[in-house]
RNA sequence: CGCGGGGUAGAGCAGUUGGUAGCUCGUCGGGCUCAUAACCCGGAGGUCACAGGUUCAAGUCCUGUCCCCGCAACCA
């Protein structure tokens, strides 16, 4: 009874902006697993949600002129919308503006208090007045204030830190008894240098925002998001809330799944956590790569960042589903493109699944008019096919419990295959042609539909609406369909199928590929630009931006992507830098004229002093430098 | 010497404790015709980044070098 419960949770999402692929991708995966695990009998609670708070969601609000919770309600109906589209089977959904979160928060933090595990401190710094900002040591350019170029002075101000510097030998030895407890393994090296390189002790709270939820015994002072965000797979539960009973029930969670970025806040400040509230620590974190696009890494700066909701209207949830769960290798990151996608789709899906089940029912109406004879007669190649059905169960258990989830969905198109093999072995067209090898003809059709039934099982978790398409075709009722029936010969030896629709047609891919080109032109188009207030002809006016010849140019020092100019601007040289260095080789931009902000407050970069700012356009992947005509004399003012 | 990941057939990747280098796609040839121009069989294609070393034996262990990619810093 006990061991027969299973908690899995996806991080919660920080809903500054719609979801894009790789948030499905760890939402799928957590899924599949729940699916897989509520099949085998276990008691499964699958947690995700949003984590609202914080400094981003205030701005956000601002600008959108709303309120931080009308803005995190409206983006969380569309997260949740997306979940529905992508059959994501989640038990429970947390919030962290939910009220019985925000009263557990306070009362966790409050305990970590009492227990001295939360003292207030100060947090101090190097502050920078007229910026009212804080800076670290290494932020700072030739000892003085990034932002505005004054000196800054150490200032101090109250704050609660957590005492994570206690946790650093527990934890590490946490690592060493349970060398499985963080996956995969390269992580885990990962975390044990940054802990040996010596943990500091953990600001949790702020004063510089109040979008979040107040330390309740110190007004003024916010959580911040380590205790806010992270102590939701407890809340969630019912810890120190009466909002839900169920924390005995499922903790210790049994696994945590989430990309690779976070992975150290829940393999060090997690457990820590966990360890000072003197709670059970999870029994997993597994961190799973990123999926990259051909040229890097998705981002919305860049505007490539895919949108899950296109895809699956174009192509079909399941097929997406069944695309993110084979292509992404264990732990590693992985390549998202379209031509993967639709060659994915249609060798796996098209070709080997669909087409295993389109030519099996048809040949069963075609042969029989749709109903096989009781009568079977067993016969060579039998046994290999019947051996790969009955050992299937046993491989993709055993992959899901590693979640090596690609693992798994490659045993399962192994039968698929061994299938298609035996149809050409068995050669069901010869057979036909003697009535006296109905009976054998039978028998061949039964094992097709056979390992086509065991397969739409095992598929099921990865592809929740084709599975039962699958066995409607096949006419397998759902009672020979459950987890235990993962063994040869269950259906009815005169068993009667159903022609329906292609699964999964084949897509033409110079076509489609041609087709996405011309629709990602026209997304690009409705692309989010953000605008920005209306100014005035004066407000405009009063940028001096004037044509300067490059005179000099060369790459900063220990800067990937600066580049120092020395410019002539009609009157005396200047020295503007441009971060543009990825993108020009410095000797192509000598002589060349540009547009340049000439009355630009100066301010030291990396300590050369930078006299105004060289207009490029901003193209997402680059940034493109405007380059002016040269028979325009230097110092032309530009307007 | 900031931290980390990686360099294996045209492309994308597997290669567990060292013992004849595999898979998918593509390509070439053949077979079949039930099927979604799908399926099945076979071939070609790799000095496993490079250089040393340990070993009877190294993609696999050790040392060094080169290159790529993330993170961090810089981006006026």
């Amino acid at each position: 009874m006990e061991n027969k419960k299973f908690y899995i949770t996806t991080p919660i999402y920080y809903p500054s902006g719609k979801l894009h692929i790789g948030h499905s991708y760890t939402t799928v995966a957590a899924d599949v697993v729940s699916r897989f695990k509520r099949m085998q009998g276990y008691d499964v609670m699958f947690l995700t949600g949003t984590d609202e708070h914080g400094q981003k969601i205030e701005d956000k609000a601002r600008e959108a002129g709303i309120s931080p919770k009308q803005y995190v309600d409206e983006i969380v109906v569309g997260i949740k919308d997306l979940w529905k589209l992508m059959n994501i089977s989640y038990d429970r959904f947390v919030r962290t503006t939910d009220d019985y979160h925000e009263a557990s928060v306070q009362k966790i933090f409050k305990r970590l208090y009492d227990s001295g595990d939360i003292y207030k401190g100060q947090y101090k710094g190097l502050y920078c007045k007229p910026c009212e900002s804080f800076w670290t040591e290494n932020q700072l350019v030739d000892g003085k204030c990034p932002d505005c170029g004054r000196p800054v002075t150490e200032a101090s101000e109250d704050a609660y830190f957590f005492k994570l510097s206690n946790y650093a030998d527990r934890i590490l030895k946490l690592y060493e008894d349970n060398p499985d407890w963080l996956q995969p393994a390269s992580r885990l090296n990962e975390m044990k240098a940054f802990i040996n390189q010596g943990l500091e002790d953990l600001c949790v709270s702020r004063t510089s925002f109040t979008w979040g939820i107040p330390v309740d015994f110190d007004p003024g002072h916010i959580v911040y998001v380590w205790v806010d965000a992270l102590s939701n797979y407890i809340t969630a539960l019912g810890y120190e809330n009466d909002r839900y009973d169920d924390f005995d029930r499922y903790w210790p969670a049994d696994v945590h799944l989430m990309a690779k970025e976070i992975v150290r806040f829940h393999s060090i400040i997690w457990p820590a956590l966990l360890m000072a509230l003197d709670l059970p620590l999870p029994k997993k974190v597994f961190g799973h790569g990123w999926l990259l696009l051909e040229g890097g890494k998705m981002s919305k700066s860049k505007g490539n960042v895919v949108d899950p909701v296109v895809l699956c209207k174009r192509y079909g949830v399941d097929a997406i589903r069944y695309y993110l769960m084979r292509e992404i290798p264990f732990g590693h990151d992985g390549i998202f493109s379209n031509e993967n996608l639709i060659s994915r789709i249609n060798s796996d899906l098209a070709n080997d699944l669909g087409n295993l089940l389109s030519r099996t029912v048809s040949m069963v109406e075609k042969y029989f008019g749709g109903t096989l004879p009781s009568e079977h007669m067993s016969g060579d190649f039998d046994d290999e096919l019947i051996a790969a059905i009955n050992g299937l169960y046993a491989n993709v258990v055993s992959n899901i419990d590693k979640l090596l989830l690609p693992n798994a969905l490659t045993d399962i198109m192994k039968v698929v295959s061994r299938a298609n093999k035996y149809i050409d072995e068995t050669a069901p067209w010869v057979l036909a042609k003697d009535d006296a090898n109905k009976p054998r003809l039978a028998a061949v059709m039964y094992n097709l539909c056979e390992a086509l039934r065991v397969v739409s099982i095992l598929l099921e978790p990865f592809m929740p609406s084709t599975a039962p398409e699958i066995r409607a075709q096949i006419g397998a009722s759902s009672d020979i369909c459950t987890i235990e029936c993962c063994k040869f010969g269950l259906l009815p030896a005169s068993l009667t199928v159903a022609k329906a629709k292609v699964l999964f047609p084949r897509i033409d891919m110079e076509k489609e590929l041609a087709e996405l080109a011309e629709k990602h032109v026209e997304s690009n188009k409705n692309a989010d630009i953000e605008h920005m207030p209306e100014i005035t002809y004066d407000d405009f006016m009063k940028s001096e931006i004037r044509v300067c010849r490059v005179l000099e140019c060369e790459k900063v020092p220990k800067a990937d992507k600066l580049l120092k100019f020395i410019l002539f601007d009609g009157e005396r040289e200047r020295t503007v830098l441009s971060g543009i260095a990825e993108w020009y080789k410095p000797e192509e931009l000598i002589g060349k004229k540009v547009p340049v902000v000439c009355n630009l407050g100066a301010r030291k970069i990396r300590g050369i002093l930078s006299e105004g700012m060289i207009l490029s356009s901003d193209c997402g992947e680059a940034a493109k430098v405007t380059f002016i005509d040269d028979s325009v004399p230097e110092g032309s003012r530009v307007r």
